[in-house]
DNA sequence: CCCTGATTCGC
DNA sequence: GCGAATCAGG
């Protein structure tokens, strides 16, 4: 569909009203937000607050400008350098200011295999320390002192829980297993029992949260 | 996932 | 000029 002049009013009273992209298409018809957006642009109207900003103006005032020690990186993809966007017409809303000195390219020469050099004077970004660590007792509390966590699990004792999982004093066996199983002796029967005839069987118990989901 | 606007780039 | 594709944040 073509931007006809009075499609293009539309567009220009619906975007200056704020309305979304999207909505701007809908009511169009023939067009995509996207269609919009771009033609918005070309049109030099106002941008509005993107989701997207890339405003940095509102910086804390204590962090000096460190200048970034530039780290020798792979090749970065294969992009156009980006263009110095012109500045769309601005509406007295931005008071002229001066011009602040566009930020001087840093020159450095280059060592050898393309690293880039130091220049003199210049420091290289400080490797912060590793932040302190705080050494755990394996066995945070006494009463947990000789049961068995999931840490101390092997294929010799018997991993049977006892108590739930988050429960402070969740362990497990910790017996010495039934050869070939991973319970002991006395968990192994609770572990495996005979199949009952049906009648005698118990229903299911009704599984927590409603069961699993179907999708 | 949905939404948003910005940007790029082949047409 | 156009707008799909992509990006990136909410």
């Amino acid at each position: 569909m073509a931007w006809t002049d009075e499609r293009i009013d539309q567009l220009k009273s619906m975007w200056e009203k704020g309305m979304t992209a999207s909505q701007i298409a809908d009511e169009l018809g023939g067009v995509s937000r996207n269609a919009v957006i771009g033609k918005a642009h070309r049109l030099g109207l106002q941008s509005r607050p993107s989701p997207v900003s890339k405003d940095d103006s509102v910086v804390p005032a204590a962090a000096a400008p460190e200048p970034r020690a530039e780290a020798p990186r792979p090749a970065p993809p294969p992009r156009p350098a980006p263009v110095e966007r012109p500045a769309a017409p601005v509406s007295a809303a931005t008071p002229a200011s001066e011009p602040s000195a566009p930020p001087q390219p840093q020159i450095r020469s280059i060592g050898p295999g393309g690293f880039l050099r130091q220049t003199p004077g210049e420091q290289s970004t400080p490797i912060p320390p590793a932040p302190p660590r705080r050494l755990v007792p394996a066995k945070p509390s006494p009463e947990m002192a000789d049961k068995t966590s999931l840490l101390d699990l092997n294929d010799r004792i018997c991993k049977w829980p006892l108590g739930h999982p988050g429960e402070p004093d969740f362990h497990f066996c910790g017996d010495a297993v039934n050869p070939g199983f991973p319970y002991c002796v006395a968990h192994c029967g609770q572990a495996y029992q005979a199949q009952l005839p049906r009648r005698d069987r118990r229903p299911p118990p009704p599984l927590p949260f409603g069961g699993p989901r179907v999708r």
